[in-house]
Order: C-alpha cells, then structure tokens, then sequence
DNA sequence: CGTCGAATTGATGTCATTCAACTACAGTGG
DNA sequence: CCACTGTAGTTGAATGACATCAATTCGACG
C-alpha cells in the first residue's frame, strides 16, 4: 500500500489540484532499497523526506558508537531535521531507510513555493512543527518520568505497524535502554498476560 | 539588570524603531512577585512571555505529582508553550516565577501583526522555533545517552547564571533525578577537583 | 533562638547495564 | 544439501546507577 505525496497534499495540507500541478515538478522522487542514507552527521538536511511507501529512521550516534533513534517514520510520514533545514547548519542526525522504500524529496525552493501559493500548506507545515514539539516535549516528560516498561507499552500502542516491522534492538534503542533489558521487559509482560 | 522588550525586539529580532511604534501599545508589561502563576495545565496558552527581569520556569506534574522542569527562562528568554498556543489546544505544563519578575505579554494578534509588519521578525520567530527543536532533540539526546553526572556538568556549563539562582532540588527535577541524586553527584565531583 | 524547607548522609532496594554464554534462524559458499 | 557464518534474541550472574526512606545538619528568616 503506498501513500501518494499528491494525495496527502491535497487531503491533509488543503493544497488544491491546480496548486499541486505548479508544484509538481519540483518534486523528486525517489525509490530506495534498505540501507540506504539520506543523511549524515555533518551535512545539512536540505529536504524533507515524504514517505509514500516503506520505512525511514531518524537516530544520532553518540561518542560511544551507539545508536539512539529518535524517530521512526512509517508511510504518510515526513521526516526532517528541522533545526539543521532551516538554519542551514550541520546536522547531528542520520537518516537511512530500514526497508525498500518509495519517497518524495522536497527541497527549500519547494517548500517556500508550496507555502507561497498555499496559506493551507504554511498552516499545515505550521501544525506539523507544533506537534513535533509537542512530541518532543511529551517524549522528554516520558524518559524522565516513567519507567522502561512505561515507555515500551507507551510505545507499542502509538506505533503498533512499526513494531511488527523492526528490529526489537532498534524499539530498544529508541527506548533509550539495551537490547537485554528489552527482552527481559517483554518476557515479564508475557508472564502477567 | 534589565533587558527591555524593546531593545530585545530591535536588537535581535531586526524590528525597526518605526515598526515598533505601531506594535508597542500591544504589549501587555507586568510586574509580578514571586511563586505567580502564568499558566495551568488545561488552559489553552495564549501568551509568549518575554522576560525583561527575573526568571521563569516551564514544568509540567506527572500524575505521581512530581513536577518535572522542561525549561529555565532567565533574563531575554521567551517562554511558551507553542503547541498549546498554535493549536489551541491545552496544555499540559505550568509557567511560574521563580522571583519577582518583570516581563513583556504577547498576545496572538501581536505575534500576528508583528510577522506581517517586520518579515525579519517572522524570520526570528521561526529561527528560535527551530532553535527550540533543537535543544529539545539534544535533551533526548542526553537523557538516552548520558549519565545523570554528565547531564549536570552539561546543565551548569549552560546556565551557569540558573545554578546560583534556583534552589538544588529544582536543577535535579531539571536532569530527571532525584535532589539526594544530584547531592552525591556533586559530592563526589567536589573531591574530583 | 526556634522553625521550616533545603541539602546532606547513610542504609537499602530496584531497575537497568554489562559481559558472557547459548539458542534460533537466515544467508552463503562449498 | 549441508556446514559455516553472522545477526537477533534470550538468559544468567555480577555490577552499577539511581531511587527510596529515614535521620541529621545547614541556613535563612521571623
């Protein structure tokens, strides 16, 4: 099942049909197999990521080598490092895609162009960016406040798709605990169940 | 010390003295005592607050009723809840002074008219809005990443002029520890040196 | 001086990490 | 088709980090 970027333009941002046909081509799309980078630590992210079908990751790698996922972004989503876009400054981030996927690639030109010509769409990038914040500071209040256990079932219920769809190390690391302790974790929850 | 709204406006945010004129009687200025409460949790946030004199705090209450501190926001800090404020939705956190404070209050109608007068202000805006992102990613960073110990060497070299201001127990609920935690930790740092 | 909240200290508990061993399974090359 | 290899996942034992609870101590302020 694949998520056309027109659709989602036109159904969730209010872009109409003539406006995306001023905006279509500056759209690139792109298919990927699994693995691929779209970013790296160092570079500037100068597009958003549009996922039509498939599976991206959003992680830093700390001093120590490990991985820490910020975000997974299963199809309908956008992915983008926000703070390194729009600053123009080096990212601290990588993103690569953990299946085959079919992506649009949107660039600053675009979104400019798309917000001119739409009020719609710079509203609905507008609330996209609240909510992220507010994911953001919902996430924080969570690593400090509730337990690994907490953050696991917190998790399976808002990502329920993506649970069946990576590997249980990677929920572990977005969880910001180990793959052992994971395991241990899903094992006391079986026995409750 | 105090840090005028107006020279913050026209320092920093590229708003001319002309501009400001016509934004001026918009701004609400209040004194306040310490311990005042700006904003509750369940209330829609309809004010950025810019803090001209003393020291705001930005926390939310777990349903275990421990408050966790998101935000220290001394002198030429702006603090808001976005995702509230944009959405009109709730929101989940408090806005309190932690000393008597004198601040600017904006309101939507000014945020909106000063984005329209002064594209440099929109720039602004948004540039603190990514800006905003950023620490809140980097905090996730360091609380998946990082010991409780490098967390607060962290905190103190970032806001060296918070630490003597706020009482221990609130730079623990900052770190997401507890104050006898951060109390050992300080301890021990302390025969380090 | 007495009081009250903040900070420290000690004893103990809990949760998650670390390291190591082992199992399960998928992919590769002989 | 089977051994070989590598990765994911599980399990155990020991360790470490931080929490909890309780008892003092410290310090500001009435």
């Amino acid at each position: 099942m694949t998520y056309s970027f027109k659709q989602y333009l036109t159904q969730y941002a209010g872009v109409t049909a003539s406006q995306f046909e001023q905006l279509e081509d500056k759209i690139e799309k792109r298919s990927l197999t699994e693995g691929k980078v779209l970013l790296s630590e160092g570079q500037v992210c100068h597009h958003f990521f549009y996922v039509e079908k498939g599976l991206l990751r959003f992680y830093s790698i700390d001093k120590r080598g490990r991985e820490h996922i910020l975000q997974f972004a299963p199809e309908k989503w956008l992915v983008v490092d926000r703070a390194s876009f729009y600053s123009n400054e080096p990212s601290e981030f990588y993103i690569d895609t953990l299946e085959a996927s079919r992506i649009a690639v949107l660039d600053e030109p675009f979104i400019d162009m798309a917000s001119e010509l739409s009020p719609q769409f710079r509203k609905y990038n507008e609330r996209i960016l609240q909510n992220h914040i507010r994911q953001l500071q919902k996430r924080i209040g969570r690593l400090i406040g509730t337990s690994a256990e907490e953050r696991y079932l917190n998790f399976v219920e808002k990502y329920k798709d993506v649970v069946s769809r990576v590997p249980q190390w990677m929920i572990a690391s977005y969880l910001g605990i180990t793959p052992e302790s994971l395991s241990r974790i899903r094992k006391t929850l079986a026995n409750q169940a």
